[in-house]
DNA sequence: CCTCAGCTGTTTTTT
DNA sequence: ACAGCTGAGG
C-alpha cells in the first residue's frame, strides 16, 4: 500500500515562499511555471506531487512526472520519498524515453515488438546503419552513414515517419534518405531492435491508434507533471498531451531563458504555445532567487534583457554584493589559463573548497590547457564530459554477450562478439553468413549450423560456447554469469594480455558489480538470470531487465573518485541546473562564446545567462585576444556580452586589443573602453589613452563587418580571419546558410557597398 | 590478426 | 593539434 506514513504528515507548504506555494496548490488544468535560474523549481515539483498525494487524496501512481535526464527523475524520487515517507521506486517517475519504455513492454503485443526488444544508444545506431548501407551497397561517401542517422533521428523527433516524410529543407539527398529509412525501419522490425526516438514514436502511436489503452491511461493519469519544459521537442509535447488527454491536469515547469538544447531538436516555442493554448493567464513566475548574490543576478538579467523572444522576468535575491565581476583580458589562450588556475590556487589557500570553483567553457576542447596548468600546480580537478561508462569498448563488448544470451537472434549482438575476443572468424565469413542471411530470413545465429563455410568449426564452437552459458543461465545470478562469461569468452584473458589495459580489467569488475546493485536496489538479489521477475510491475526476465535498464541509462558521463575535492572543469551546457560559489568564464570572444557555428544568437546569449547564474559569491569573465584552435591562430574580439554588461558591476576591465603592425605583430594594448564600442564591425577601436587597430578585423582590403557577396552562397557578412599568409580563410555569414570557412585567396568575393 | 599511414572532422548533449 | 576510423600491407 502506498498510502502515506501518518506518522510524517507535515505541512509541506511551510517555507516556501508565495508563488512558490501558490504553485503546488495550483488547481488549474494547465499551469506555467516559469522558474528561473536557482528559484526553487525542482522543491515546487516535489511538493506538489507530496501535496497531490498527501492533501488531495491522489493515489501516487495517478501521477506521472516526466524529466530529461535520469539524474533528475532520481532526485523527484528520492525527494518525494524524502517528504511523505512513500516507497518511490516504482511511481511514474522518469525520462520520456524510460516511461516510454514501460508502456511499450507492458503493451509489447499490441505495439508490435518482441517482450525481449533491445535498445540501441546512438553508438549502436551508427553501426546499424553503417551495416546497413554496406549491405545494400550505397556509397557513404555520397550518403554519410552519419548524415543519414541525423535524418532519422530527426523525422521521428517530428513524429514522422518515412512516408510521412517532406522535404522541408530542399535537401538534395532527401528521396535517397527517405528510402534509406525505410530500409533501415524494416531491418529495425526484423532484428527486434528499437532506437531512442523509436520509443518515443512507438509509443506515441500505440496510445493513439489503440482505444482502449489510449483510455486506460488518459483516464488514469490525472496529473502530468513535467520538469525542464522548455527542452521538450515536437514529439514530446505531443506525446504528452495525448496522454494528458481531455481530462488530465498539466503542471509544466520551465524556463524559456535557459533553453539551450535547440541543436537537438528543443522548441522552446513548446512553452510560449502552452502559455498560449492552455495556460492562459496561469502563469506562476519563480523570480526570487537563494543562490546568487544581487550584482550577479543584475548582470544576469542585462544579458538575457537583450533578447526579444521570452515570456519575461526579473530575477532578485536578499543577497547583497560584496563582491564585484571581474573582467580580465589576456594577451593569449595560455595567459588565460595561468591566470584562472593561479586565482584558484590563491583562493585554495584561503580555505574555498575546490569543488566550489568551476572552470565553464563554450567548447570542452578548451580545457586542455587549464588541466595543463592545474597538473603543474599540483591542484585536484575533474573534467565532466568525458566518456560514458557503458559506451567503453570492453563494457559494450561484455554487454554485448549478455544481449546475446537475452536474444540469440540478435544480430547486433551476434556480429560484435562472435570474433570478440579473436577466434578466427574473419570478415570473409561474415559476409557469407550476410549475403545467406537475406536469402533465407534466418538469423546469424542459426545459419551456424546450416552453412559449410571453411570457419564452421569456429562458428559451431561459439555456438556451442553460447549454448553452454544459456544452459547454465537458469542456475546462476547474474552477476555470476557476467563474471563467468567475461573469463569463459576469453576477453578477460584478452585484456591481460594487451599493454595499458589495466583500466579496461577494472571497468569490467566494474561492471559485474554494477549488475550486484542493481540486483540490491530492486530487491532482486535472490534471483537467477533467466527468472521472471517483476519490473516496475511488468513480468519480464532479470536479464531483459538489466538490459534495457542499462541501455537507458548510460552511466555517469565522467571518471573517477567523485568525492574528492576537486576543481570542477565543464562546459556551459553540463552546468546547467549546477551551482558554485566561484565560477570562472572563459573564452569570452566573438565567435567563440558566442559560437560562430551557431546560427541562433539569442540562444547563444541564454548560454551566457546560464553560465552567469551557476556563479553563487563571484564571478570572473575571461577572454583572449589570441588563441589556437585547430592548429590555426585566431584573433577575436571580446564577447559582445562582455560590451553588455552593466558598468557599475565591473571590477577590472582591460581588454586588449591587438595593433596592426607586422612588426609588432601580438602586442597590445590596454585601454578603458566605452560600452558603446563595436568590436565586430570596424577595425578602429578608441581606448581611453589612443586609437588602435584590431589586427586581424582587416586582411587584403577586406575587413570584419563588410558586407560581400559569393558566387555560390550569395550575399554574406564576414564575421573573422583564421590564420595568416597565404593560407588565410575567411569566416563569411551568408545569409540563410549559416557561416561557411573559405580560403582568402580562392574566394573570390564581391565587396559590396 | 595486428599495425600504421592517411583521411576526416573538430559546439553544445540526453535518451 | 589531434582523435577516431578505414584500408593496405606485414
Amino acid at each position: 500500500m502506498f498510502y502515506s506514513d501518518p506518522t510524517r504528515i507535515q505541512d509541506l507548504l511551510e517555507g516556501l515562499n508565495e508563488p512558490q506555494c501558490q504553485a503546488v496548490t495550483s488547481q488549474s488544468q494547465y499551469l506555467l511555471v516559469l522558474a528561473g535560474a536557482g528559484t526553487g523549481k525542482t522543491r515546487v515539483l516535489t511538493h506538489r506531487m507530496a501535496w497531490l498525494i498527501q492533501d488531495q487524496g491522489y493515489s501516487p501512481f495517478q501521477l506521472m512526472a516526466v524529466t530529461f535526464t535520469n539524474k533528475a527523475a532520481k532526485e523527484m524520487k528520492n525527494r518525494v520519498s524524502d517528504l511523505i515517507g512513500i516507497d518511490a521506486r516504482n511511481l511514474w517517475v522518469g525520462t520520456f524515453h524510460g516511461l516510454s519504455n514501460r508502456i511499450l513492454r507492458i503493451h509489447a503485443q499490441e505495439a508490435g515488438l518482441k517482450p525481449q526488444f533491445q535498445i540501441m544508444d546512438m553508438g549502436d545506431q551508427l553501426s546499424f546503419i553503417k551495416r546497413l548501407m554496406k549491405d545494400f551497397n550505397i556509397d557513404t561517401e555520397t550518403y554519410k552513414p552519419k548524415d543519414l542517422q541525423y535524418f532519422i533521428n530527426d523525422q521521428k523527433e517530428q513524429g514522422l515517419r518515412a512516408e510521412q516524410s517532406e522535404d522541408t529543407y530542399s535537401n538534395p539527398h532527401f528521396e535517397k534518405m527517405k528510402s534509406l529509412y525505410v530500409l533501415y525501419q524494416e531491418r529495425c522490425e526484423s532484428e527486434g531492435v528499437v532506437d531512442f526516438g523509436e520509443l518515443l514514436l512507438r509509443s506515441y502511436e500505440l496510445i493513439t491508434r489503440n482505444e482502449n489503452i489510449r483510455q486506460k491511461y488518459q483516464q488514469h493519469f490525472a496529473h502530468i507533471l513535467v520538469d525542464e519544459f522548455q527542452d521538450t521537442n515536437d514529439l514530446q509535447y505531443r506525446w504528452l498531451q495525448l496522454i494528458a488527454g481531455t481530462e488530465g491536469a498539466l503542471f509544466a515547469v520551465g524556463d524559456d531563458d535557459q533553453s539551450i538544447y535547440a541543436f537537438r531538436g528543443a522548441r522552446v516555442e513548446n512553452l510560449f504555445d502552452f502559455e498560449r493554448r492552455f495556460a492562459k493567464g496561469s502563469v506562476v513566475r519563480l523570480e526570487q532567487n537563494y543562490r546568487s548574490n544581487q550584482g550577479i543576478l543584475e548582470a544576469a538579467n542585462a544579458i538575457i534583457s537583450h533578447n526579444k523572444a521570452r515570456l519575461g522576468k526579473e530575477l532578485w535575491s536578499d543577497k547583497t554584493s560584496e563582491h564585484q565581476i571581474y573582467v580580465v583580458g589576456h594577451e593569449r589562450d595560455f595567459d588565460e589559463a595561468r591566470y584562472v588556475v593561479n586565482k584558484i590556487d590563491t583562493y585554495r589557500q584561503s580555505g574555498v573548497h575546490l569543488n566550489e570553483m568551476a572552470i565553464l567553457y563554450r567548447s570542452n576542447a578548451q580545457s586542455r590547457l587549464f588541466e595543463q596548468n592545474l597538473v603543474q600546480q599540483g591542484i585536484a580537478y575533474r573534467v565532466y564530459g568525458g566518456m560514458r561508462f557503458f559506451d567503453r569498448q570492453e563494457v559494450k563488448n561484455a554487454l554485448a554477450y549478455l544481449r546475446l544470451l537475452g536474444d540469440p537472434h540478435n544480430a547486433y549482438a551476434f556480429l560484435r562478439v562472435v570474433n570478440f575476443p579473436p577466434r578466427g572468424i574473419g570478415a570473409r565469413t561474415i559476409e557469407q553468413l550476410t549475403q545467406n542471411l537475406e536469402q533465407t530470413g534466418q538469423s546469424y545465429y542459426d545459419l551456424v549450423d546450416t552453412l559449410k563455410l571453411s570457419a564452421t568449426k569456429k562458428l559451431q564452437a561459439f555456438k556451442e560456447m553460447v549454448q553452454k552459458w544459456t544452459e547454465q543461465a537458469h542456475m546462476m545470478k547474474l552477476s555470476e554469469l557476467l563474471a563467468w562469461v567475461i573469463n569463459d569468452s576469453g576477453m578477460r584473458l584478452y585484456y591481460q594480455n594487451q599493454k595499458e589495459s589495466v583500466d579496461r580489467l577494472d571497468n569490467l569488475d566494474e561492471l559485474v558489480y554494477a549488475t550486484e546493485q542493481f540486483c540490491r536496489e530492486y530487491d532482486l538479489e535472490g534471483y537467477h538470470a533467466f527468472d521472471m521477475i517483476t519490473f516496475q510491475g511488468i513480468q519480464m526476465r532479470l536479464l531483459d531487465a538489466f538490459l534495457s535498464h542499462v541501455g537507458l541509462e548510460p552511466g555517469e558521463r565522467h571518471v573517477g573518485d567523485t568525492t574528492e575535492d576537486a576543481v570542477q572543469l565543464m562546459s556551459v551546457h553540463a552546468s546547467k541546473g549546477l551551482e558554485f560559489q566561484i565560477v570562472f568564464i572563459v573564452g569570452l570572444e566573438e565567435g567563440l562564446f558566442p559560437h560562430a557555428n551557431n546560427d541562433m544568437p539569442e540562444e547563444e546569449r541564454r548560454l551566457m545567462y546560464v553560465a552567469i547564474t551557476r556563479a553563487k559569491d563571484e564571478l570572473y569573465l575571461n577572454h583572449a585576444g589570441y588563441r589556437r584552435l585547430h592548429n590555426m591562430e585566431h584573433y577575436s574580439a571580446p564577447s559582445e556580452f562582455l560590451l553588455q554588461l552593466p558598468e557599475h558591476l565591473i571590477q577590472q576591465r582591460g581588454f586588449p586589443v591587438h595593433v596592426k603592425s607586422p612588426k609588432s605583430f601580438g602586442v597590445r594594448r590596454f585601454g578603458q573602453l566605452s560600452k558603446t564600442q563595436n568590436f565586430a564591425s570596424g577595425n578602429q577601436i578608441k581606448t581611453n589613452s589612443k586609437t588602435v587597430y584590431t589586427s586581424q578585423n582587416e586582411h587584403n582590403g577586406y575587413h570584419v563587418g563588410q558586407q560581400v557577396s559569393h558566387a555560390a552562397f550569395g550575399k554574406g557578412t564576414i564575421v573573422s580571419f583564421v590564420g595568416s599568409g597565404e593560407s588565410t580563410q575567411v569566416k563569411v555569414a551568408f545569409k540563410g546558410q549559416g557561416v561557411k570557412t573559405l580560403k582568402l585567396s580562392m574566394a573570390k568575393l564581391m565587396k559590396l557597398s
